[in-house]
DNA sequence: AATGTTTATCGTAATATTGCAATATTAAAA
DNA sequence: TTTTAATATTGCAATATTACGATAAACATT
C-alpha cells in the first residue's frame, strides 16, 4: 500500500517522527525562527514575512499547532501564535539523547 | 502545484527541514537507534530489525544516506552502516542553538 | 447594517512518500 | 562455474503533502 506502518514501531519513535515531521519543512522552520525572534507572541502579520500564499501559510501553521509545537489563542479577530515549550522540550529531550549516546561510541570504523 | 517552495527559504531553513524529514518516519527513527545501539557498525542484519520488506527497508537506509545521516560502505556481499557523525553534530548545533532561544523567552503570554 | 480585515476551511491539482513483489546486482561459498 | 546470500533497483498502487483560489467565519470599524 502506501501508508506508514505506525503501529509496528514504538511509541517513543512514532512520537519523534511526527514532531521531526512537523519541522521536516522549511516555511515551518521559518515560522517558528520568526516566533522566536518577534518579542512579543502576538503574529498576526506572519502571513506578510513569508512567500506563500495566505491559505498555505495557515495550513502550516495548523500542522505545526496539531503537532502540539505552538499554540493559538483567539485574540479578537487576530490569533496569538506562540511556540509551546513543552512539545520543545520533548524535541530537546530526545535529541540530547541521541547526542549524549553518539558521543559515547567510537563510531571511527568507517 | 504542490511543490515545496525551497528557493524561497534560506539555506539553512532548507538543511534543517531536509535533516528533519530524513528522521521523520519511525523506520528511520528505528534504523538509527539500532546503529546507536549495536557496537560494531557492520550491520548486515538490519532487515531482521525491522517489521518491513527488504525492498523498503533499503530505501529507508537509502534516504539516511541521501541525507548524510548515515555511511555505508561495501565489504563483500555484506553493507557496513554507521551513523554519521558530522550531519548528526549539524542537528546537534541546530537544535541547541533553537533551545537556546527559547530559554531566553519569558513565553508566559498563551 | 454595511464594509473591511484577518484567519480558517474547502476543493482541487500537482507532487512526494510509503510499501512491496519482482527482478537485478554483487560477491562469497560450494 | 554454479549456487547461495545479501543488498539495490524497478514498477506500481495507495496514501500523504503542498499549494492556492475561492469561500466562509469572526470580529472591528464605519
Amino acid at each position: 500500500m502506501g501508508a506508514s506502518k505506525t503501529d509496528h514501531f514504538t511509541k517513543n519513535q512514532n512520537t519523534i517522527a511526527t514532531l521531526a515531521k512537523a519541522i521536516a519543512h522549511p516555511a515551518r522552520i521559518a515560522i517558528l525562527e520568526y516566533l522566536l525572534k518577534v518579542d512579543n507572541c502576538i503574529c498576526g502579520d506572519i502571513v506578510n514575512e513569508l512567500p506563500l500564499a495566505q491559505a498555505t501559510v495557515s495550513q502550516h501553521l495548523k500542522e505545526l499547532k496539531n503537532a502540539g509545537l505552538i499554540k493559538g489563542n483567539i485574540e479578537g479577530n487576530a490569533i496569538c501564535y506562540c511556540i509551546d515549550e513543552g512539545a520543545v522540550k520533548k524535541l530537546q529531550t530526545y535529541f540530547v539523547a541521541l547526542f549524549t549516546k553518539l558521543e559515547l561510541k567510537n563510531l571511527n570504523c568507517c
